[in-house]
DNA sequence: TATTGTTATACTCTATAACTATA
DNA sequence: TATAGTTATAGAGTATAACAATA
């Protein structure tokens, strides 16, 4: 949470006044509140590269399980991502208003849509996903590639 | 993200209607993901348990930085919390009127106002941390102790 | 009767601009 | 002139209730 938040980021790699910095041994004893730091660190850097492409984290993630599961649902979606349904409406027609995804109806349940990547959602979609793992290296370039797998196998011990 | 956010982790520990889970292993390959879901799990926990001391996350990560660090100013704890001055504001105020701390001036400049815990902001503060050591172990119970100190090590090579 | 997708809406969190008083 | 704390306000993100169409 320490990060300075973007308005800072750009001009300045010192603080600005430094002050003084508190003592913060405490929080860093608690899982939380590292996991919560680290997010915050990946993610300014994500939404600063994936705005190239116009796009929110969570967009990325609806292109990227479309893309990997062709014909998903809405309801799917939200399930995935824990987002609630009325949230998700706006993100998917937005998709579909950019011609990225196509909203097809479903083989089987007339209620239901199925989500299918277009051409441009998929070239998107590659790009995105190259940008992805190529941020993912720079914000996570002090772990070594062992070390990243078991920081990954770590967290999902957690919330799996 | 895919964790049912409070609404439905009440009631039913199987999803509602199962339908069929999308294939997530792409976005399990990025770190970032990784710890946004295992963030996301351990926050309801905790927000579930610091309920009954009408204390938010930020709540308890100001008064527990004003406890280990007494006389701190609000631009401290922006600068440590990665939250923006017009944000701090109402926690600080709401945690004064509570009770819970004390703005007094600062000793050295004229401008600051240091904080303080009160002696109920103190026991409260006490009880709160009990609670968050005994909620962190059971959000990471499928961790053993290295494997928790390694999973902290770890990220904090992220953001620090 | 239950579920999918949707609208409307409210509440919280986060962000920017601008003011005051002190330095 | 720069900084600490503050106000007002705008924008995301997240929450609930309720509806039409379909199962």
């Amino acid at each position: 949470m320490a990060a300075p938040t973007s308005a800072s980021s750009a001009a300045s790699a010192a603080p600005p006044s430094a002050a003084q910095e508190l003592d913060t041994s405490y929080l860093e004893t608690l899982v939380g509140y590292n996991t919560r730091r680290a997010t915050l660190a990946i993610v300014e850097v994500f939404m600063d590269r994936m705005a190239a492409y116009g796009l929110s984290i969570v967009d990325f993630s609806v292109l990227s399980l479309v893309g990997h599961n062709p014909g998903a649902t809405s309801r799917q979606l939200c399930a995935t991502l824990g987002i609630l349904p009325p949230n998700l409406v706006g993100i998917i027609a937005s998709l579909d208003k950019r011609g990225l995804i196509d909203r097809r109806p479903h083989p089987t349940d007339g209620r239901a849509l199925g989500l299918h990547l277009t051409d441009g959602g998929l070239a998107l979609l590659r790009q995105a996903e190259a940008t992805a793992a190529s941020l993912e290296d720079d914000a996570t370039r002090n772990l070594g590639p062992a070390e990243r797998a078991t920081l990954i196998r770590l967290l999902q011990k957690i919330y799996r």
